[in-house]
RNA sequence: GGGCCUGUAGCUCAAUUGGUUAGAGCAGAGCGCUCAUAACGCUUUGGUUGGGGGUUCGAGUCCCUCCGGGCCUACCA
């Protein structure tokens, strides 16, 4: 047996994520928690919210809440829809635990005995009617060079010009529109990362194609039951080319500011001691941020001896073994590539780096992007509200943006479930169910023999089952969909070609056998069909009144699990079909505007 | 500006990394079946792989160039 830690991207705070943030990280994770569970594996999944940063107390502002409290209310909200989703988080921490301020501030205190921290003095844009410092992105103006009157400090998105904030005509604050605007002096810490850069290259070379890293020490294990999983494939491209780009891009591999002066987040100390200087500034969210994966592990594990944890992270104490896995969008790659690793690095201790890194390309909604600020697409709460979670769950597993950017289209959605889910397998389940409890009533019924058309079925499946699997290890999220979607389809060609309602008028043992396989597919279609459409595989089970989800090794054996006898019950239809009225209506509603 | 990704059938995507005649699903057409959610199965139409040039015995794949789409560019996270 291996074990496996999967982490998904942690989703902001700020608001309710829509389906392209689920589909870039936590649904996809879950996919593969749910897979390496149901083959055997010790499996620790791990998500929080991020919750410190600007965004977060301007969100709460706006809201009239403190922002502790915003936090937690906002904590709440994405932690039932992770439920309504079904994604299956051993634990859905927050960044703002003690946990994760004290094993921040650890990580702090070690980069600095390391010598990899500089304190820099710089100047920054502070706003007085705000009572803050201005991010560049927070400030607007005139662009200097196009005179576009909504510039922001950091690039003008009229002509694409980089700006400082104090290029800016007229600037302003973004927050409040108030021009009462200084240039202050402050003191900030920068994490080192440029003389790690060497490391870190050859690191990330380790994962490439050409590289030698990526069998990582958990596939090579012997004869084990479960088998340990195969080795891991190179990095996707996208992983590895942002984080070259990152690490070889003009001076290279840039120090990084990890502080900020704000009032919410984790206070700057060197461990347990204070930091002169830095008294009232906070660490900066993408250097606390990442930290809490290790840090929910720790808040997993409360109550019970730090071991538990820490033998999911320190090498020196059990992790060693592990195969870690990260689920993100593109735009977190920077973050995962190279700074976490660059604390953990720097720490010089003995921490878990990360095995692989699955990034994803964006969902695009309806011909353009995702829009928060518009109101255009598709928000977690609202797709529950339409429609069940295993709905979304498969067309956005089947359609994941692992090459390109996708695109979600209500056409393609409705087409996709109901073809895929309604007809393919919903349907094989209600004609095998029906057909049973007509002739035979509502029991695996006795009598007959396999043939060669179930040895047939039995060796395909046998080599689908494979293929399957191949995907799913390989994190092929598309590809995996393709080949389960093939074993569906497999079972409605049998019974085309068994064609038991024939036969029953000549033999009913035949027919009996026949629709005995059938039964049985229903449950194996549960047991491999889980990881996508968890809650659908629940009734499949129900219906066929079995505990047993054992992953089928060898499906002849597994096609024999319900016994002639062996009682079940006709279950409501598993999915119902997106009527055009529905499609239409639905389109309207999150046309945005 | 720089970097990366991407363009394949009406639509969504493959193509074992340069190797026979570019394949699936959906949509369309035809046939079969009647257990089933008007479901299922079989057959079938549909391609100058964005345009042009080059390397090669051989190019969707490599190189150059042009066109289109997208992302990133370090203080939003």
């Amino acid at each position: 047996m291996a074990r496996i830690l999967i982490t998904s991207a942690l989703p902001y705070i700020n608001g309710i994520k829509h389906l392209g943030n689920l589909v870039g990280s936590q649904l996809p994770a879950d996919l593969y928690a749910r897979y390496m569970r149901a083959r055997g594996h010790e499996v620790l999944f791990l998500c929080a919210t991020d919750e410190h940063g600007t965004p977060a107390e301007l969100a709460a502002a706006k809201a009239g809440e403190p922002v502790a409290e915003y936090c937690a209310r906002m904590w709440g909200v994405q932690k039932d829809l992770a439920d309504g989703f079904g994604l299956s988080f051993d634990h859905y921490g927050r960044s703002s635990s003690p946990e994760n301020h004290a094993l921040t501030q650890h990580f702090a205190g070690k980069l600095f005995e390391a010598g990899l921290i500089d304190e820099v003095s710089e100047k920054q844009v502070y706003s007085n009617a705000d009572g803050r410092f201005l991010p560049d992105r927070y400030i607007e103006g005139t662009c200097p060079n196009c005179g576009y009157e909504r510039a922001r400090g950091d690039q003008c998105e009229n002509c694409t010009k980089q700006l400082d904030p104090t290029d800016l005509i007229d600037p302003r604050s973004a927050i409040s529109g108030s021009t009462d605007l200084e240039v202050r002096e402050t003191k900030h810490l920068y994490l080192r990362q440029s003389q790690l850069k060497q490391r870190l290259s050859e690191w990330i070379s380790s994962k490439e194609p050409t590289g030698h890293g990526y069998f990582d020490d958990a596939s090579e294990q012997g004869n084990e039951t479960p088998p340990a999983p195969p080795p891991l494939p190179p990095w996707p491209i996208l992983t590895t080319s942002i984080a070259r780009k990152w690490l070889n891009d003009g001076d290279g591999l840039q120090d990084r500011g990890i502080t900020r002066d704000l009032d919410w987040g984790v206070p700057v100390r060197r461990g347990k001691e204070d930091w002169p200087g830095m008294e009232d500034k906070v660490f900066y969210v993408w250097f606390d941020a990442p930290i809490e994966y290790i840090a929910c592990a720790a808040e997993w594990a409360r109550g019970r001896p730090d071991s538990e944890w820490e033998r999911w992270w320190r090498t020196d104490k059990g992790a060693s073994d592990v195969r870690y896995v990260q689920f993100m969008g593109k735009d977190n790659v920077p973050f995962h590539t190279l700074s976490f690793p660059a604390t953990i690095i720097g720490s010089r201790e003995p921490w878990k780096l990360v095995d692989y890194i699955k990034s994803f390309n964006y969902l695009n909604y309806d011909g353009g992007q995702f829009s928060t600020s518009q109101g255009r697409g598709i928000f977690m709460d609202a797709a529950l509200e339409i429609l069940p979670a295993d709905y979304w769950r498969w067309w956005l597993l089947s359609h994941a943006p692992e090459n390109s950017d996708s695109e979600f289209t209500w056409e393609n959605f409705q087409a996709s479930v109901n073809k895929d889910l309604a007809d393919v397998l919903g349907n094989f389940v209600s004609r095998v169910t029906k057909f049973c409890l007509s002739k035979f009533g509502e029991a695996v019924p006795a009598g007959g023999d396999w043939g060669a058309e179930e040895e047939a079925l039995i060796a395909r499946l046998q080599k689908g089952l494979a293929a399957y699997e191949a995907q799913l290890d390989a994190m092929e999220v598309r590809k995996s969909a393709t080949e389960l979607r093939a074993l569906w389809v497999a079972g409605n060609e049998y019974l085309q070609a068994a064609a038991p309602w024939s036969v029953f008028k000549e033999d009913p043992d035949r027919a009996a056998a026949q629709i005995r396989l059938a039964l049985n597919l229903i449950r194996v279609y549960a047991v491999l069909s889980a990881p996508f459409i968890p809650d659908a595989a629940a009734k499949m089970l129900a219906a066929m009144n079995t505990l047993d989800t054992d992953w089928p090794g060898d499906m002849r054996a597994a096609l024999t699990a319900l016994p002639a006898g062996h009682g079940f019950s006709v279950p409501d239809v598993l999915f119902q079909k997106i009527t055009d009225d529905e499609r239409e209506a639905w389109q309207t509603r999150f046309s945005g505007g």
